[in-house]
DNA sequence: GCATTCTCTTGACTTTCGATCAAGACCGAT
DNA sequence: ATCGGTCTTGATCGAAAGTCAAGAGAATGC
């Protein structure tokens, strides 16, 4: 009877390209990483990449969710937290892969595998924020709303480059988050009543 | 001497190409949108797109500039409508190219132009939105900020082609609209009963 | 009329990149 | 040692953006 040969470091080889594809996606974008370089950086042939990942996107996506259970295993523990700090931390977590923000959408449409990563993607980060607030007080009518709110200024603030700024980033998100729920528990600062038109800056 | 022949039928034929690149940018996508493909439905030869525009790059920001000198003429003039209004409008016009949203971002990392066109785009959004938010009663600064806010969760809300719900669309706008600027001047009562609590898909 | 000179058109070509294929190298089990 | 599956590789394909050289067409100067 025949050896079956098992998979050998076939995992390992698998984190190699991962780890060959992060580094590149992430300083040159999608486009500048071809499927040769990261066999380049990675220590194979050209097309040894294909026999672990069946496409560029599915490469892509394989990048993406790695780094999306890193991120999710690395925030704050919730409970004790304020509110303010948790969103900021998963708007850092988010922020080291802004660049890629754009590409990921793009290609949602044509891969299903991109859009299955990013849809799970969506659906965890909606329940952590939807959680959020109702922490902070809402109903869940509005802690949806707000979540989905929450979603949509995050990645619409990534969209852009020019958000290198964190300072400006971070206050605009705060600057939301105080109109979206008004009222928290925690008494950090004064939360501002909505009659007060005033800033807070 | 010679005889500088004048430019004929330039616009035209431009004309005739835009078109035709719109037409199949909005329904293709990007990607499939091949300048083959451009030059067959505006029945030139395949390399004849050249002759008027330098890339692919500058076709689409060619196709997006001329849309929004379009949509800014078509939208209400101001000062009268309400200011939900007038960002719904605002939401309307740029529903149409919603597909294009991650492909714009995403080619404006790599095209000085489709970048150029994009920044020229969000000066005149940005100015827009802030007047609106200053007619709503929020100061310079809060305006700014708010007009941010909206301009993201707009963009961010078009990242997602699953947005096709364009009431459940409107309502979130007008929710987060009622959260950054409250007290607005307009007594049109409640263009937005706090009972359109329907969450979206 | 007719050649000149610029505007525009075209088919053929180059390059790049994602993806495929056939062939074989490696290795563990029998 | 040999068989069969796991993995590797060089060669190659196909598609698409972009380039090039040659030429068609028209308006002006003569």
């Amino acid at each position: 009877m025949p050896a079956t040969r098992p998979h050998l470091d076939r995992d390992l080889k698998r984190k190699q390209i991962l780890d060959a594809a992060e580094y590149l996606l992430l300083r040159s974008g999608y486009e500048a990483t071809t499927m040769a370089r990261v066999a380049g950086r990675a220590g194979v042939a050209n097309n040894a990449v294909y026999w672990y990942f069946p496409s560029k996107d599915e490469l892509l996506a394989a990048v993406l969710r790695r780094r999306q259970e890193q991120a999710l295993a690395r925030l704050p523990t919730s409970v004790a937290t304020a509110v303010e700090e948790q969103i900021l931390a998963m708007l850092a977590q988010l922020d080291e892969v802004a660049n890629l923000t754009a590409t990921v959408h793009e290609r949602a449409e044509h891969s299903t595998a991109v859009a299955e990563m990013h849809e799970a993607f969506h659906s965890a980060a909606d329940g952590l924020l939807r959680r959020l607030f109702r922490d902070a007080g809402l109903d869940e009518t509005d802690a949806s709303q707000a979540a989905k709110v929450m979603m949509a200024l995050i990645e619409g603030i990534h969209l852009h480059e020019r958000s290198r700024d964190s300072a400006a980033r971070d206050d605009l998100v705060l600057w939301t988050l105080q109109r979206l729920a008004p009222n928290r528990p925690t008494a950090d600062a004064q939360a501002l009543p909505a009659a007060s038109t005033t800033a807070m800056n």
